[in-house]
DNA sequence: GATTTTGATGGACGATTGTCCATTTTTCAT
DNA sequence: ATGAAAAATGGACAATCGTCCATCAAAATC
C-alpha cells in the first residue's frame, strides 16, 4: 500500500499537470492563467505553489510530462517493428505521423512550447526531444544502412540523411498544424519515403507509388 | 507632400508596429504588453487604441507586417535569380536559410506567433505565406523540372517534390530555433539539395559533396 | 490670425493576474 | 481515541493587465 498520503498528493500533482497541458491545448498559453488550471483541475488555489511553488514551474513540469509522453509513445511503437534499419525507420516515420502521436492537442501543446522557448530555456529543453533520444535512434538505423551499403562517406551520409528526415518530420508536423483538416497521413508519409528510396534506392521502395525520377533516370539494362 | 498630418500618422503606427516585433523577439508575446510596447515605441498609452483600436488588432497587424518582410526579403532574392527552374529552387532555399531571412529575430517572432496561431486564425493566415505564395513559386519550379524530365506522373511528382522541399525548410528553420548557435547554413542547404539530387539527379548536383547513394547504386556502364 | 479638425497625451478605471498564508480538514502514528 | 503531521482550502494582497476618455497640442482650413 502506497499509503493513502502520498497517493493523493501524486494524483493532484497529475491534475494539475494535466489541467495545464488541457488549457494549453484548448486555449493557448497566453489564456492559461491560475483561475484556469484550478478551475480544470477542481482543486484549490492554493495547490500550485504548495506542490510546485508556482506557476512557472508547473508550466514546465506539465511541457516536461509531455515530452515524456511523446516520446514513450514513439518508443512503444517501435518496439513492434522488426530489426532491419529500414523496418526501424519506416516504423518512427509512420509512427511520428500517426493518430496517437500526431493529432491537434498534441500540436497545439508542442507548438504552445515551442513558442515560448526562446525566452525560457527550461521549457525549450522539453520541445528537443527530437534532437535528442529520437535523433539516436534515427542516426543509428542510417549507420547501418550506409555501412551495408559501402556507401563512401558513410557517417557523413548517415548523419546528412538523418538530419534531413528529421527536418522533413518537422515540416509535416508544421504542415499538420496550419491545416489540421486537409492533412493527409499517407500522403505526408509517402513524401518522406519518396525522398529516402532516391537516396537509398536499395533500402527503401515505394510500394505501389510512382516510382520516382531518380528510378526512371537509370540507363536501360545492358543489351 | 503628404500633409504631415498623415506623415506623422502612418510613423507612430509603424513606430507601434515595430516596437511590438521587437518585444516579441526579445521577451516573446506572453511579455509583450501595452506597457511594454508604448514604451519601446516612445509613445503616449492611447496610441493602441486610437489608431488600432486595441492590443490584439496591432498584434495581428504585426504579424501581417513580418510576414510580408519575410516574402518581400525572399521575392527580391529571387528576381536575381537566372530563368531555370533548378536555378529558381535553388535560390529559394538558399535564400531561405540566408542570414537576411533566417535570423534569430525572425525565427523567435515567426514561431511566437505559430505559437498562437492555434487560437487566432487571425494571426494563423499570417503564418502561413509559405502555403501561398512560397508554395506556388517552388511548385512552378518542379514542375517544368518533371515536364521535361518527361516523368510519369508529372503532376504528383512536382507536387510531392514542392511539399517535401517546404517541408525540409520548415525543419531547418526548427532547428535553428532550438539551436541557433549551433546551427550550419552550409549544412542545411547540403542536406536539401542532397534529397533533391537524389530524385532529380540530372538537375542537381552536389557541386563537390560526396555523392550519395543513389548514385553510387547506378549499375556500371556497359562494357 | 482665428477657428476647426485631428492627433496625441497620460491617468483613471475595473478586471484579472500570480503569490502567499491563516485556517480547516484529513491522514498517520501512538 | 488522541495528538502530531501533512495536505488542502480559499480569500487577501499588491501588482499588472488592457481599455477608454477628458484634456491638451498641433496642423489644416478659412
Amino acid at each position: 500500500m502506497a499509503g493513502k498520503r502520498e497517493q493523493n498528493r501524486e494524483q493532484n500533482r497529475q491534475a494539475l499537470i494535466g489541467a495545464v497541458l488541457d488549457s494549453v491545448a484548448e486555449k493557448g498559453i497566453s489564456e492559461t492563467s491560475v483561475s484556469e488550471i484550478i478551475q480544470r483541475a477542481g482543486l484549490s488555489r492554493g495547490m500550485i505553489h504548495l506542490h510546485f511553488g508556482g506557476k512557472d514551474n508547473l508550466v514546465q513540469a506539465a511541457a516536461h510530462h509531455s515530452s515524456e509522453e511523446y516520446y514513450d509513445e514513439l518508443e512503444a511503437l517501435l518496439q513492434t517493428a522488426g530489426d532491419s534499419p529500414q523496418e526501424r525507420i519506416e516504423m518512427i516515420v509512420r509512427g511520428d505521423l500517426s493518430e496517437r502521436v500526431l493529432n491537434r492537442r498534441n500540436v497545439s501543446i508542442w507548438y504552445a512550447f515551442r513558442g515560448e522557448s526562446r525566452n525560457r530555456k527550461a521549457i525549450a529543453e522539453h520541445s528537443d526531444t527530437r534532437d535528442g533520444r529520437l535523433r539516436g535512434m534515427i542516426h543509428n538505423a542510417f549507420s547501418r544502412i550506409v555501412r551495408e551499403a559501402g556507401t563512401p562517406d558513410a557517417s557523413g551520409t548517415a548523419r546528412d540523411a538523418t538530419h534531413g528526415t528529421l527536418a522533413l518530420l518537422e515540416g509535416m508536423w508544421t504542415d499538420f498544424l496550419l491545416h489540421p483538416d486537409r492533412f493527409d497521413r499517407e500522403e505526408a508519409a509517402r513524401i518522406i519515403f519518396r525522398f529516402l528510396s532516391a537516396m537509398f534506392p536499395a533500402h527503401f521502395s515505394l510500394k505501389g507509388a510512382v516510382r520516382t525520377t531518380a528510378e526512371e533516370a537509370l540507363p536501360p539494362p545492358c543489351a
